[in-house]
DNA sequence: GCAACTATATATAATGG
DNA sequence: TCCATTATATATAGTTG
């Protein structure tokens, strides 16, 4: 990308992976919205924060649309310290293996109580 | 962008506005794989394409994958002529105004009856 | 840690076959 | 309509305060 090319690999350093994550997440959003809008399609991003409990979700802030109802869906968090010893050629079946996705919870914006929902789902989920 | 920079509003020339879509969904699905691979956290994206049936989703293929669970989301396919006379300023706000995510179902990928899930989903959606 | 600031790598609009 | 090309706009790694 830049003053160096960056190897397409999980980046070690904590310090470095928190920057990257930060400016790289920012960009991808600008995108998603983007292509929304230049296109006129539905678009939607989720992202687990490594550094928060909440999942980056674009189109951002549900409660301020005007819809009757959002699914919303939990990424699960990878296991610590994943995929170190990916080669080139494997990043992306092995980034598929590693990657789980939990169904965590779908809640309504309006009337239901989102608690009840989450527990439900997770219920589905088992 | 390139030869001539974009003005970001919804593409009329219907030839053009598929070209679009389909180098930035390309694009777009390159930068959460990197984006995935690079800090280790788990992230999804999925648009709704307008030529085809299904949304797009990556990461790509659910049913390749080892996990327990996914949650599948359907994105609802937008009202027809979208947003014609946005301006600049308001390319944003309309955007999230006339971006309708439903909630369309999550399935199971072992054991359950992916039917019956949609039937739950939809039924807690409403 | 964060917020600039560049120099480069990438993404992509327009074009031509 | 799709693919390849290419010139240019963007994204971003590394650096600095």
């Amino acid at each position: 990308m830049v003053r160096k090319k960056v190897r397409l690999q999980w980046i070690v350093d904590n310090a470095a992976q928190k920057a990257t994550y930060k400016k790289r997440v920012m960009g991808l959003m600008k995108k998603v919205r983007d292509l929304s809008i230049l296109c006129g399609v539905d678009a939607c991003v989720i992202t687990y924060n490594p550094y928060h409990q909440e999942p980056q979700v674009w189109p951002s802030d549900p409660s301020l649309r005007p819809n009757k109802s959002l699914l919303s869906l939990g990424v699960g968090r990878r296991m610590t310290k994943p995929r170190s010893g990916e080669t080139t050629n494997e990043e992306q079946k092995e980034g598929d293996q590693n990657l789980r996705i939990q169904c965590l919870g779908g809640r309504l914006l309006e009337g239901l109580e989102s608690k009840d929902l989450l527990d439900l789902m997770w219920a589905i989920d088992n």
